[in-house]
DNA sequence: ATGGTTGCAAACAATTTGCAAATAG
DNA sequence: CTATTTGCAAATTGTTTGCAACCAT
């Protein structure tokens, strides 16, 4: 089943209505695939069609999340990224703190810390968005100046 | 030598100067110890002393920023935290997306990871305010609901 | 037809900025 | 003295809310 069809199923479910701005938005945020911030996926829905206000794309964001469609974080910068669920496996990201990059993660790479963390803490890291902060391959090799002098 | 004093020294050494609402903010942020909101820091200001306006807190984290002496973080929800350097070893903290709770974790516990992410992936972990998210072992004990429904 | 949905404008919260008055050195 | 610093008010940015018009069902 596609994302559309179990999107309007959960709609139906709910009394809801397939609206073509719900269409474009869910449509928009499939091409990007990762984490997006709800201006990203504004300005692509106007794009595609014209005049979507970005007050729906936040209110058809909260009401993804709200059917489990969608999962959202917060990397600071007060900016929320917002992702369809299902699309990618469990999975977690490197957020270089020079450059903004997201770099995906596998859940392996991120395993014997999760275990370690839940045996010495009893502390359950969240499994689908973990968010690593630091300095990405690339910036670091450009490095050389101190970012906060 | 104390905080304060190289507070002062750093001050001097840029030709600023120090006031009372710098020392009091200082004190304040050396006090709380951990890291701590622009609006805790200026709760407790005013406590202490009466009409110290928010702006300087803020313009003063800035400066502090400015000459190393103090470190901020995002966890997200748009509320900026503040801490002073040099007070604590290098730490990282576990962020409880339940109860909001910052937990303080020893490098020793996060090093594995580090080490493995420098291997595999060229990506350098913050060293100071590493912020991993998840369930604290309180907020696990007390689940049963799903908190997005 | 009718209740969920939209777009607009206004409200919000955290933070920043402009500027005249206040003050540390 | 006088350049730095402060407090206030206003601007900014991301997001939310109130409400009349709108349109899937």
């Amino acid at each position: 089943m596609s994302c559309e069809e179990v999107f309007i199923q959960k709609l139906r479910a709910h009394g809801l209505r397939l609206t073509l701005q719900r269409k474009l938005i869910l449509e928009v945020m499939h091409d990007i695939g990762e984490y997006a911030t709800a201006e990203e996926i504004y300005q692509r829905v106007q794009a595609q069609n014209a005049a979507v206000d970005i007050t729906t794309v936040y209110r058809t964001l909260e009401l993804l999340q709200g059917l489990n469609l969608a999962a959202s974080l917060d990397l600071g910068g007060g900016q929320r990224r917002y992702e369809l669920v299902g699309l990618h496996g469990p999975h977690h990201h490197l957020h270089c703190r020079c450059c903004g990059r997201l770099i995906r993660v596998e859940q392996e790479e991120v395993q014997p810390l999760i275990e370690a963390l839940r045996q010495t803490r009893g502390f359950e890291l969240t499994l689908d968005h973990l968010v690593l902060t630091g300095l990405c391959a690339r910036c670091r090799t450009a490095e050389g100046q101190t970012p906060a002098a």
